[in-house]
DNA sequence: GTCTATACACCGATAGAC
DNA sequence: GTCTATCGGTGTATAGAC
């Protein structure tokens, strides 16, 4: 079925008003990262964007849907980046595995609050809305179809490389922000991992 | 030089005072259990001891204070543990890293909140006293002393150790809290970080 | 749509009586 | 040591004027 959509002509009021709640999100990135996730509030959010605090309602119901668009907009930016890398995923299997690997830790090492948001529970009582967490699945999805495609099928596996890539992020956040200390351990980790699962293909790394 | 300390006889007074304050700190913890770490109250603590609010300023300085108290009190515990592993730890390497692994694991898993104060920065700005502190400095060396007995001297193989372990801990606490998706990954983690290091001996799995 | 004013609740901490 | 009373402050959210 075709579906016409009559008169596309732009409505300057809901572009305008789109914009303001794209700026209010802003605005909380901002303050979460001052004051942290749970703390960041609602006045400091409005003093960025030039409104009092109780003007922010005429845009989201609650703090909670304003943290809920947070989320969904991390993990939609996150999903354009993963594509990315899915999309001219190298053929070497180590090559690939460090590849999705590096892609995920530059995006959570980059930003502390977003990964907070995104992949811990930092704010107690979230839940994301089904929308939001949407990508997050389709993400997941990708890497568990990549990891089969290099022969790894058992959960466990997966679920090893996740928590390994992941720990990276967290060391390097926890006590090196800003540092190399674990990033340089990436290729080494995946080396690792690669051995492992007895992925075929020369080391990562140049010879130690 | 020898110190005779005159009349070690016993203060009930200050005894009594300690014990209330011992009771405290647990109430605290039950408070933080409920609330999360840097949300519960003094109001849910000094109910849970049957005081009112104003009432623990006689026995703590402030919230902080109660805080350090905690931490203290939870590295002083892990210290016991880990002295233990450590002073009867299996000579054989692979098994050694796993002893210990596995108490640090345990240990860890067995309370989130605990574990967020130890080993996560849980409490926006909260910093542990030195005293406080003194306890995971002295850990930290224990594991780094046997890393040196196992050949295992080069730092970034430390930091990829603890990593792995603390990953673990990390996607258990998160993912499958009471579970044991991760737990039973932490032979085969041990087994593949001690192949990367080349530390002798079989494999700690049975036949896979 | 944004404002002011305010409701309502709660927080950590202090003062001073007992 | 513990209490009551209270200070000074914060927070989210709503009501109603403009």
């Amino acid at each position: 079925m075709l579906i016409v959509l009559d008169k596309p002509r732009r409505d300057r009021a809901a572009e305008r008003r789109e914009a303001t709640s794209a700026e209010i999100v802003d605005a909380a990135w901002e303050a979460a990262r001052e004051q942290g996730l749970a703390a960041f509030t609602l006045k400091e959010v409005a003093e960025r964007v030039g409104m009092r605090a109780p003007s922010l309602y005429g845009h989201f119901a609650s703090k909670t849907a304003i943290i809920d668009a947070m989320f969904a907009q991390a993990w939609r930016e996150y999903r354009v980046v993963a594509d990315e890398t899915f999309s001219a995923v190298p053929s070497a299997p180590r090559e690939a595995l460090g590849a999705v690997a590096t892609t995920y830790f530059e995006f959570a090492v980059a930003d502390l609050v977003r990964h907070q948001l995104m992949d811990t529970a930092a704010v107690p009582g979230f839940r994301p809305s089904d929308e939001a967490y949407a990508p997050s699945v389709a993400v997941y999805e990708q890497l568990v179809g990549l990891l089969h495609r290099l022969g790894i099928t058992d959960p466990d596996e997966r679920d090893l490389y996740t928590a390994l890539i992941g720990a990276l992020v967290e060391q390097q956040l926890a006590n090196d922000p800003g540092g190399e200390r674990w990033r340089r351990l990436l290729p080494r980790a995946v080396d690792m991992y690669a051995d492992h699962v007895g992925l075929p293909g020369p080391s990562l790394q140049g010879e130690p």
